[in-house]
Formats: structure tokens, C-alpha cells, sequence
DNA sequence: CTAGGAGCTAGAGCCGGCTCTAGGTCAACC
DNA sequence: GGTTGACCTAGAGCCGGCTCTAGCTCCTAG
């Protein structure tokens, strides 16, 4: 049913992952697959379907944060074989807590971001309802340092 | 009323916005600050509220993933004084939708995360169900490569 | 009067994460 | 049979953002 998949040139899995090659061999060698990448003639990479799978986990990871050694000793784990689900399970919960943290943080800059555009807009909103006036030294922040302001 | 604030040293400013003093130095010579850093006996930094307050916004943009030198842009805008009030808006806009977007991304990875976490808990609570059986080649995350399988 | 401690400048160093280069192999095409 | 293009290895380089060092000046306390 299934065809002995060829497996993929690294051109290919950069293609289809959006890494450069440049950084899948950079993976490998930090230890990030889980399986070593087969060669084929030549000594070329050929990257099996499971490669890529544990890929794009790798890549969801690292946008989320997690390091490349973080992702080398989840891959340890895995490799290891059956055994050592606890310790996945904690690395990865450990990391979903500083994702949720990080996630709260980015929420509070959101707020202020969003705080800072509104008072802009509506200071530009008042400029224009009056006649171009753009009166020195207002806005949300004070062009230079007074005695004793803030906002 | 206000007494003339005597300006805090950069210790003090290390100490109460968490960045160091390396750091604070380091921000003023990239040009983060909007006014120069007024200079106290001996040429020592004194930092006014205003520097502080400016320093407290400049540490939720550089959170949110602000580059220095944008920070440096939005510096310059300000010091510039009014009426380049839709720049810096812009400047803010553009934040603004970078920030929204790495939060989608990163609710997204959550989400991952979160699942795989639901998995392991799942496989290691049957584990336990089971009188300890960890089954070879069973879990989240395959150990070894195999023909044609995914999860 | 000397020893600390905080600050100063200029510049080097470090860390994470790639990115690029040099120099080479191989297969395929013209 | 020469050129192109994808790949290989080893290792250097780069970028952002600090962090640290060396060598100095002050001020204060003991």
C-alpha cells in the first residue's frame, strides 16, 4: 500500500519547513532529531516523513520559545524509547507554564500598545477637528523632561 | 509644592526597573532616551522621573519584542516634539499588529503544547491503570523511525 | 590617610541562533 | 568533457542585546 517513501532532500524539507538548509544541518548537529538523518548516495541527507513530522514539533517549540537545548534533551527522552514519560511530560509542562507566562506578559504590553495608539489617534483626531493646531508639547509622551509630570 | 527631585543614580534606577546598569547604559548610548541624561557631580548620570517613566515604557515595548532600534525611532520622534504625532502612530500601529500576531502564534503553540501534555498525562495514566506496562514505541512522540505513521 | 563603594569611559567578550564561506563530491545535461 | 546545480564538511562570521573588564575619579567612613 504504502511505496518505500524515497525520502526528502534537505533542499526539500527546507522547502516544505521553511528553514533554511543552513539551519537543518544546524539542528542535526545540535542533536535535535530524534532519529539519525539516513544518507544516501553520495552522503546526501534523506529526510523521512518522520523526520519532518518531529520537524514541524521542533519548530512549534522553538517559536514558542523553547531552546535548542531544551529541544536536544526532549529528544533525548524520545530517543531513549519508553521509559522515561515522566520527564517529557515535565519538560513539556514546564515549558507550557512559561509559554502561558510569557502569553500574560505579551497581553499586558498589548494593553498598553493599544492604550498608546488610542491616545494618539484621538490627539490626532483632535488636530483635525480644530483647525490644525498641534499644540507643543502634548501627547502621550512629553517631548522633553519637565520638573515634575507624568502620565 | 514639588520639591526640585535630586534625580536618581543609576543604581537606583537599575534597582527599580529590573535592567542593569550595564544596560542603562548601554540604552542611553543606543539612544533610547528621549532627553540626554542630566550629569551630576563628577559627570554621574542622574535620571529624572520623566527618564524613568520614559524607561518603564521603553521595557514593555522591548518586551513585546521591539527592536532597539525602533525604540531609538520612537525616541527620536518624540524628542522631535509635536507634529509627528502620525509617525509615531504609526510606529505604534505597526507594533501593535506584530504583537497581535505573535500572539496568535503563540496561542497556537500553546495549543500544541497543551495536547501533548493531554497525551502523556493519558499514557501515563494508563501506565498506572494498567500495573505498569509502558508498551515499547508507544506515546506523544515515536522513538525510532518507522515506514508510515504519524500522529 | 586609606580603604570601600559607586560611578565613569572605551572597548572587549559572550550567548543564542543561525548564516555564510571555502573547498570539495557527485550526477545530469549540452 | 565542461558546466551547472544540489549537496557535503568544517569552521568562520554575524547580529542583537547585553555583560564584563580595565583603569580611572570621586566621596565617605573609620
Amino acid at each position: 500500500m504504502a511505496e518505500v517513501t524515497a525520502g526528502l532532500s534537505i533542499g526539500q524539507v527546507a522547502e516544505r519547513t521553511g528553514l533554511s538548509v543552513h539551519a537543518l544541518r544546524f539542528y542535526e548537529q545540535q542533536g535535535v532529531f530524534v532519529s539519525p538523518i539516513r544518507r544516501g548516495v553520495g552522503g546526501r541527507r534523506s529526510y523521512s516523513e518522520d523526520d519532518v513530522d518531529w520537524l514541524t514539533v521542533c519548530i512549534i517549540l522553538r517559536a514558542s520559545g523553547m531552546p535548542l537545548p531544551a529541544l536536544r534533551r526532549y529528544a533525548d527522552l524520545v530517543r531513549a524509547g519508553a521509559g522515561n514519560e515522566e520527564e517529557r511530560l515535565a519538560l513539556l509542562k514546564e515549558h507550557h507554564g512559561r509559554v502561558t507566562t510569557q502569553l500574560g506578559r505579551l497581553t499586558q504590553c498589548l494593553d498598553l500598545i493599544t492604550f498608546k495608539v488610542g491616545v494618539y489617534e484621538d490627539l490626532l483626531d483632535r488636530y483635525a477637528a480644530g483647525r490644525d493646531r498641534p499644540r507643543p508639547s502634548v501627547g502621550g509622551d512629553v517631548p522633553a523632561s519637565r520638573p515634575g509630570t507624568s502620565a
